[in-house]
This record gives C-alpha cells, structure tokens and sequence, in this order.
DNA sequence: TTATTAATGATAACTATTTGCATTATAGTA
DNA sequence: TACTATAATGCAAATAGTTATCATTAATAA
C-alpha cells in the first residue's frame, strides 16, 4: 500500500485555515478570493486540487453533488434513490421502504425551522452505495490479485 | 398570473416517451442518443430545453443537484444541511436535531440492500428551504406589489 | 547541503449546460 | 382550409466549473 508522501505546503496551509475560519461553506472560487488575500500569486487549480486532496484524506467534507451531470426520472410518484458510488448509475428504493423516515424527517421540520430560521420546503434523501454490477466487477479483480 | 401556452411538438412527445420507455435515470445526453434513433434531426438543446420545462410542469423529474458547484466544509463533525433554493446558500442542520432519523435511516439499510442488491455504505440527506435573507426579499417584493 | 519528487502557477482542455438567433411548425382563429 | 402569432427548434457560439499538462519551485529526508 505504498502511499505517496504528504507535505504541509504553505498554500494547503492557508487554504485548510480560510475555510476552517470560515462559518460559511464556500465554494471553491469564494474560497480562492479569500487565499488571494493571503497569498496573491495563488493558482485556481491549486485550490482544487488541496480540496480533493483534503477531502480526501479527511480533513474536510466536499458537500453537495459528486457527480456533475444530471438525471432524470419520468416516475413522479413519491419514491427514494440509491446511487452507485462507482459507476453513477442510480435505482429505485420503493417508498414503503421508508416511509418511517419520511415520517420521522417530517417530525423534525418545526424543530429545523426554528433554529435554522428556514422555510423548510422539503427535503433531499439519497442512499449511496454500490450496485451488483460493479461488486461482481471488484470481486473479479480481487480473484485475479489473490489467485494470480 | 399570464403563462405561456404550451405546444405539444413531435420532439417534446418522443422526449417524454423515451424516458418513460427507460427504466434508468437518464442523462441528457443517454436521453439524446435515444431520441436521436427516432428523430435524427434533433438537437441536445431541445433535449436540454424539453427536460426543464417538463420538470417545471411537474411531468419529470430531475434528480441530483440543483445547483451545480461544489461547497467545501471544515467541520467534519456529523452533521446535515439545509439549502437554500433561492440563493444555493448552505447552514447547518445540528446532527442531535435529527439522530432520530439517522436512527430510523439506518434501521432500513439491511432491507434496502435487499430490494436494491446494493451495498449500502450510506446517505445523503439535505434539507431544502428558504433562507431567512431570501425569506425578507421575497416579503418586500410583495409588499411593494401590493402597497403599489 | 543536496537530492528527490510533491506541489505549484499558468494555461489549455474538457464536460455539461445555457444562450442567441434565424428558421420552422403548432395551435388558435377567421 | 388558409392565415397568423409566437412557441419551439436546430445550429453555433458562449459559459461555468472543473481537470489535465507541463515546466518550474520548494518541502522534506538523508
Ligand atoms: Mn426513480
Ligand atoms: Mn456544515
Ligand atoms: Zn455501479
Ligand atoms: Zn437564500
């Protein structure tokens, strides 16, 4: 498992102590403005890549969407998702499945509403994981490792 | 309230149909090379166009994100996040507000591996709302509506 | 101090989506 | 049916956000 050697620039500092400073969850340009302040030689790309690489070692959370391009869904009826982290490709989990949770989040709205001071109109539920096609695929590559 | 008439064209009708034919979540461009065996003429900025608009009329669905950068969090402490669908700002949704539901969500995960085939590694769940600067605009605009 | 190589800055490339605009075709009306 | 207003289209160019390339710089370990 050899992994590749870390080093604490300057740059990945200030980066790591902007967004730490900040109550705001900013996006990578709102990020880059607040660093230039700081260090005005800054590259966009270099904030990129220290927030995939922060992200990644776990120093920081990257929110919202991790595949860019959207899908769309001729089932208006109400129902859940489940996304495959691997490939993108995304079912069904039928409604009845979990109902109860529906139920509990809507338990909460008064009580987000309240101390986030929202509206709250609804809400957003995505399972993630991986599908059949791509764990048949991972465990033909680990065969292959093992039995080689 | 003057809206616009709707047009029922040959594109917007095969559009529809093909998704409704597809059990998958579709991207624009999947939709496009599916639409495109049927109408070879077709361009993917209807297929862009078609897709808004029949999701504003309630007929489709979009899934994902709506909004389309990505935000970075310092704190990687467990907890949620609430939207704002006016200005895509994010605020935090205390994770003790909602362990009830992180509760319930993970009592499910066993029967949606079931259903799905998937392995579930986890969730995302996002509040959506109205923030409260957004909330203030909106009453002044209608004041001014009014008032005028 | 020196050597290794991770990381950077500048720029080009890329992907998904949106926009501008001249042209076409739908739906309502005569 | 023919006429008309304008919604919608096809094509191209533009945009937004992000990622890749590559010569150069600088952090770390010896
Ligand atoms: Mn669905
Ligand atoms: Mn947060
Ligand atoms: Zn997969
Ligand atoms: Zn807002």
């Amino acid at each position: 498992m050899l992994q590749k050697k870390w080093r604490m620039t300057n740059q990945r500092r200030v980066i790591l102590e902007e967004l730490r400073n900040s109550k705001e969850h900013l996006s990578a340009d709102e990020l880059y403005m607040r660093v230039k302040k700081k260090l005005p030689n800054v590259s966009i790309s270099t904030i990129y890549r220290n927030l995939e690489e922060l992200a990644e070692q776990g120093l920081i959370r990257k929110l919202g969407p991790q595949s860019i391009q959207k899908r769309f869904d001729a089932n208006i009826q109400p129902h859940f998702h489940i996304r495959c982290v691997k490939c993108g490709r995304i079912d069904d989990v039928p409604f009845s499945m979990v109902s109860e949770v529906s139920q509990a989040i809507r338990k909460t709205t008064a009580m987000v509403e309240k101390i986030t001071g929202y509206d709250v109109l609804g809400y957003h539920l995505e399972f993630l994981g991986i599908c059949p096609e791509c764990r048949k695929k991972e465990e033909k590559k680990e065969r292959e490792r093992n039995g080689r």
